[in-house]
DNA sequence: TAAGATTTTGCCCTAAGTGCAATTTTTCTC
DNA sequence: GAGAAAAATTGCACTTAGGGCAAAATCTTA
């Protein structure tokens, strides 16, 4: 990841970090509104100037952590072997996306981004990034696919599935491991076999 | 719609509309960055002051056009035939949404929102709440699909179809009717048989 | 038509957001 | 390793967003 940096850009990439970072703890502790942009800064060890250097918003420093999880399920999904499955490979993707020691903070995230609405737009945005990353990589993998409904329908999907299986629960208390993966499984089901009915299917 | 509102409240409705349209226009007119709230408000003829009534901020006013196009496709899709295939109905009112008159806007305000990188977290917790707004609406047609993955899972996968199908075409101008339908098909089919590879299915 | 409820508006203040230039930090070259 | 070049951080100033509050205007109801 962080491998083959120079001193100058680890640093960038350090503060970015050490941004998102303050701002996603700082609202997740106090909430979106009862926080200003100086204390991320502050908490950063930066200036208030230099928090504009690297977001345009609050908003986007806080699901920018996001990016930070994620970027190493890219690196895994690239590195799938070639003779799978696509479909398999994006089922493992949505499963590894949402289950593990990602599960609890991408789920923290969610939680906030429902209690606080204006946060909503920008986690929206980050998802979307997101499947365009993937979308990318994808291509990469499978040259073939490129400019196909196919590839594109299938990743918007599959991050669809991988959702709704988290949000599912609307219970408050986070589902179990367990739990989650089932939903993923019959989400994906839903993707491999076709959206007949549910009573088609019992 | 407005059939059975109060004086007061039509004349709320009739301002928020205003302003929306307003919103859009400048922006569409002159780009997100080239007007005030202040050229909002007065195009609407209202006061600047009335616009933060409304709305936060003025990217929601310009992604608010959107609920004005679709009002009307959720009461036609509340009256689909109940006897019909769910996926048959969800299938035609996403179809219903992309082609037509609403074709045009709504591709505009895609448009506006790649051109205005500001816009789109905007433009997708529009869309968010739109298909929430559906996802209502199905359930109170179908009481039975209530808290199933099955029902949220098919909404949202309709709706990323249709999406793709509009964006698809990166190529600037434009599908045409027939083509945007033909990608419809081509999704909806994906939705009903299931997501094999393309190559197993030619 | 008068009292009550709701919406609009103006005033004012805080914080967001950004250009600019000075300053500090890293990289490059010799 | 010293000094020049490049890039990042910072402070300062300034415009606009965003929102609380109370007065004015408008609608509703009896």
């Amino acid at each position: 990841m962080t491998s083959k940096l120079g001193h100058r850009e680890a640093k960038k990439l350090q503060t970015w970090r050490s941004l998102a970072n303050a701002a996603f703890e700082l609202a997740a502790e106090r909430g979106l509104h009862e926080f200003h942009i100086e204390d991320v800064a502050e908490r950063a060890g930066v200036s208030r100037r230099t928090f504009f250097n690297y977001f345009n918003r609050k908003e986007e420093a806080v699901v920018a952590v996001v990016d930070i999880l994620v970027e190493d399920l890219l690196v895994e999904f690239e590195q799938e072997p070639a003779d799978e499955s696509l479909i398999d490979s994006v089922c493992r993707l949505a499963s590894r996306a949402a289950t593990g020691e990602r599960g609890p903070r991408l789920a923290a995230l969610h939680e906030l981004s429902n209690r606080c609405p204006e946060l909503r737009p920008y986690a929206l945005g980050q998802r979307d990034r997101m499947v365009r990353s993937a979308h990318e990589v994808l291509i990469r993998l499978h040259p073939e696919l490129q400019d196909t409904l196919y590839s594109w329908l299938l990743l918007n999907v599959a991050v669809t599935a991988a959702e709704a299986a988290l949000e599912f629960g609307h219970t408050g208390q986070p589902l179990s491991q367990d739990d989650l993966r089932a939903r993923l499984d019959e989400a994906f089901d839903y993707l491999r076999n076709g959206f007949r009915q549910p009573a088609d299917r019992r």
